[in-house]
RNA sequence: GGCGGCAUGGCCAAGUGGUAAGGCAAGGGUCUGCAAAAUCCUCACCCUCGGUUCGAAUCCGAGUGCCGCCUCCA
């Protein structure tokens, strides 16, 4: 049973042979350091997440960079705006992505290069492009001619005379701004202009353009060729057919074998953007800012409304489906604390045959088809309900229906699952409101009493003043109530 | 205009030839002083029209609708 992935260069599911066995080298594009992330961004990078959490479980070693885009006009008019730097405002926002990334359980990759440390790199690749016969200078810009490298468009399945001929208004090859001799030539070096920040150069002074970056990157830190290069669905083109032109050309073998590419999260059917203005910081979720439902979001339960989809599929984002996540994330949070002591079970109880294999195949059926954690999810869910189930019956009924092994087995297999897709109860999560225990379990006693006294007023009284501070009672069969925190 | 993708119950979402996973919600029964919790049960002619096949949500053709990319974008 071998993994599958969805390659977009072919259009195909293909098996998963990495370059050296045992090994797996992957490249993903990260953000552009100029703003909070939103939940598309959240979304691309948990995929990528589950993709190399799945390969390590798999038992291969794995190599995850992803870079930190820190020369950018939007960080400079941002930086220009606010009278700072770039540096400065990339700054911040690195900071803020991995306060808000870590949050949402997204382990941190082995590296996290940024384009300011690969300037001699970059340089490196363009002089080798212009000595080649692939880049052109002018005034100081260097350009990629795309028509020199004849497999231009293989990964987004476009020709230039197509995109030439239809691109209507949106293509302006008189922009003064550009002395490309092409109109889909595109820059690798741009020369600064006044009062621009700009570094050293064999063209002048100047900044790196967007595609060039990432080539370098690569080729600095996991080398010529890697086994997956993932990114958002928005990347395809020009950015990744643009990184292939610029590397294949030098290096002679493919940049990637593995091209991947996550499916839009979207707002009323549109895709979250910038530019349109319709998307949601992780942070406003994370903090209960976001209009549609201002109170907290469980980053767990923003885990599972993005895992529930397939991957490459489009993702609209709504209110609603936030609600049914986090009830969802609910469910399973049941399944992954379970009250050991309520069982009069210990946690830890050694088991012989260790996982339940039923369910791991399952899982791993569903997972090796170009990560299908939809149907991966539901394994999980099966396993957090028979375990609620069980628990019920044996707290509630005196009956059980699994030994205790099964369900040691049962509940460390979800455990074990639940963190192949990242989902753990983070400690810092269980709020600890400032509800007095002693004056709760106080009025407990009252309300008991009344009802023993059939005060049923008195009662229901106490109920609803707990239930308005957040307070449920559920009432036990012996007389006794619990309460939890709604 | 070109390239690519998607259309499954109230909502979300798996399923790529043998008669529809899972989640959320909803309805009903039991239990309960009433609730809650628990528990049991119920809930899909798979966008349309053709075709292939013993058999199609699944393959082919046509159509309709929606989305992404072609400009910065995860």
């Amino acid at each position: 049973m071998s993994l599958t992935l969805y390659n977009t260069l072919t259009r195909r599911k293909e098996p998963f042979t990495p370059i050296h066995p045992g090994q797996v080298t992957m490249y993903c594009c990260g953000v552009t350091v100029y703003d909070d992330c939103h939940l598309g961004h959240a979304r691309s990078y948990m995929v990528w997440d589950v993709v190399r959490r799945y390969l390590q479980w798999r038992g291969y070693s794995v190599c995850y960079v992803q870079n930190f885009t820190d020369i950018d006009d939007k960080i400079l008019n941002r930086a220009q705006a606010e009278g700072s730097t770039m540096q400065v405002v990339s700054d911040r926002y690195i900071a803020a992505y991995f306060r808000d990334i870590r949050r949402l359980n997204i382990l941190d990759a082995d590296e996290y290069p940024r384009v300011t440390e690969h300037i001699p790199a970059i340089h490196q690749l363009i002089q080798a492009l212009e000595n080649q016969g692939y880049a052109y200078a002018i005034e100081g810009d260097v350009y990629y001619s795309v028509q020199q490298f004849a497999e231009y468009g293989k990964l987004s399945g476009r020709q230039l005379e197509q995109m030439q001929a239809g691109a209507g208004g949106r293509v302006d090859p008189i922009d003064p701004e550009f002395k490309k001799k092409y109109p889909f030539d595109f820059a690798l070096w741009k020369a600064a202009k006044p009062g621009e920040p700009a570094w050293e150069s064999p063209w002048g002074q100047g900044r790196p353009g967007w595609h060039i970056e990432c080539s370098a990157m690569i080729r600095a830190r996991l080398g010529d060729a890697i086994d997956i290069h993932g990114g958002g669905g928005d990347l395809v083109f020009p950015h990744h057919e643009n990184e292939i032109a610029q590397s294949e050309v030098l290096t002679g073998q493919p940049l990637a074998r593995y091209w991947l590419h996550n499916g839009m999260v979207t707002v009323n059917g549109e895709k979250m953007s910038k530019s349109l203005g319709n998307f949601t910081t992780i942070r406003a979720l994370l903090e209960g800012s976001w209009s549609d439902y201002p109170q907290p979001v469980d980053p767990m339960a923003i885990r599972l409304f993005v895992l529930q989809a397939h991957y490459r599929k489009p993702l609209d984002f709504t209110k609603d489906a936030i609600v049914a996540a986090e009830n969802g994330w609910q469910t399973l949070k049941e399944g992954l604390t379970l009250d050991w002591q309520r069982l009069n079970l210990s946690p830890q109880m050694p088991i012989p045959n260790e996982l339940d294999a039923e369910s791991v195949n399952r899982f791993q059926t569903a997972m090796n088809d170009d990560l299908n954690t939809a149907a991966g999810l539901a394994v999980l869910f099966e396993l957090a309900k028979t375990l609620k189930r069980e628990f019920n019956l044996r707290c509630y009924q005196g009956l059980s229906e699994l030994t205790d092994i099964q369900l040691h087995q049962r509940s460390q297999t979800l455990t074990h699952l639940a963190q192949i897709l990242g989902l753990e109860i983070q400690s810092e999560s269980i709020p600890e409101s400032g509800v007095d225990v002693a004056w709760v379990e106080a009025l407990l006693q009252q309300r008991q009493q009344a009802r023993q006294e059939k005060r049923y007023a008195e009662s229901d009284r106490i109920r609803n003043e707990l239930q308005a501070i957040g307070i449920t009672l559920i009432d036990q069969p012996d007389g006794q109530s619990r309460w939890h925190r709604s």
